[in-house]
DNA sequence: ATCATATATACGAATAAACAGATATATCAA
DNA sequence: TTGATATATCTGTTTATTCGTATATATGAT
């Protein structure tokens, strides 16, 4: 279900994910936030994040979009749902670079708490009674 | 002559870069590219990177502007030059943040030529006849 | 089919970045 | 002082991003 073909201008029109449009990516606090949650957790379901981070689903919707567009992201849906989680085959470079940020956000507000908020959700999808 | 009392709104509010800002920072080309030719050289002054990567010298020097009120880069007056460099006190994760992104670039244009371009520039201030 | 839930997209308004070009400031030399 | 060089800032305009809200689509259950 990636790029469903007739999608906007993807953020690296040659292909490869260039280094601009990548921190450009980054340089989105909804979108740092979501994807921080899931370098720790992993594949994470929309409304995981929508829970987590306290934003409306077509904001969070939205951002996932441009993430998967410029190809930093996955996505697979199962039933009702669809998991998002850092792209497979991200290049080193960038995923050292996320992991960075991550670092630089360690423990920090609304990173920890959002994280913090997730562990406390009830009937994550994909944990217990799918 | 950092943050010259009376400046904009600087990127990071409460004083400490945080990673949105950061990000933000190197999502434009100009600016990547002159903070790609400081890590590989080291300091440089406004001219060798109008030399470098052929823009005209206000748009650098606004670029430089915002990355100095960012507190990514560190500037030093010598007579008529400033010198720019990667900030002394970077925090480690956005070094390595940057660092990362340095890597994606390797090779690529702009920042190849850039770079080779820089090498070949005639009496560059501090290398020799100040 | 109908309904409920999960997710995605469309649309217009508000905001922020980036730009070109003109001009101002700073330093040094004559 | 005047002039030359290096750098910084201002002004108006254009272009990108982001947002809120409404609505559309997809899936599974009844």
């Amino acid at each position: 279900m990636t790029a469903p073909a007739g999608s906007p201008t993807p953020a690296a029109p040659g292909g490869a994910l260039d280094a601009v449009s990548f921190a450009r990516m980054l340089g989105d606090s909804t979108r740092l936030r979501a994807l921080s949650l899931m370098l720790a957790e992993g594949e994470l379901c929309v409304c995981e994040l929508v829970w987590a981070m306290r934003l409306v689903q077509p904001k969070i919707s939205r951002h996932l979009a441009l993430l998967r567009e410029a190809g930093i992201v996955d996505d697979r849906r199962d039933g009702t749902w669809v998991h998002y989680r850092v792209a497979a085959n991200l290049p080193g470079w960038a995923r050292r670079a996320l992991e960075s940020l991550q670092d630089g956000v360690q423990g920090r507000a609304p990173y920890a708490d959002d994280h913090a908020r997730l562990l406390r959700m009830p009937d994550r999808p994909g944990s217990r009674c799918g």
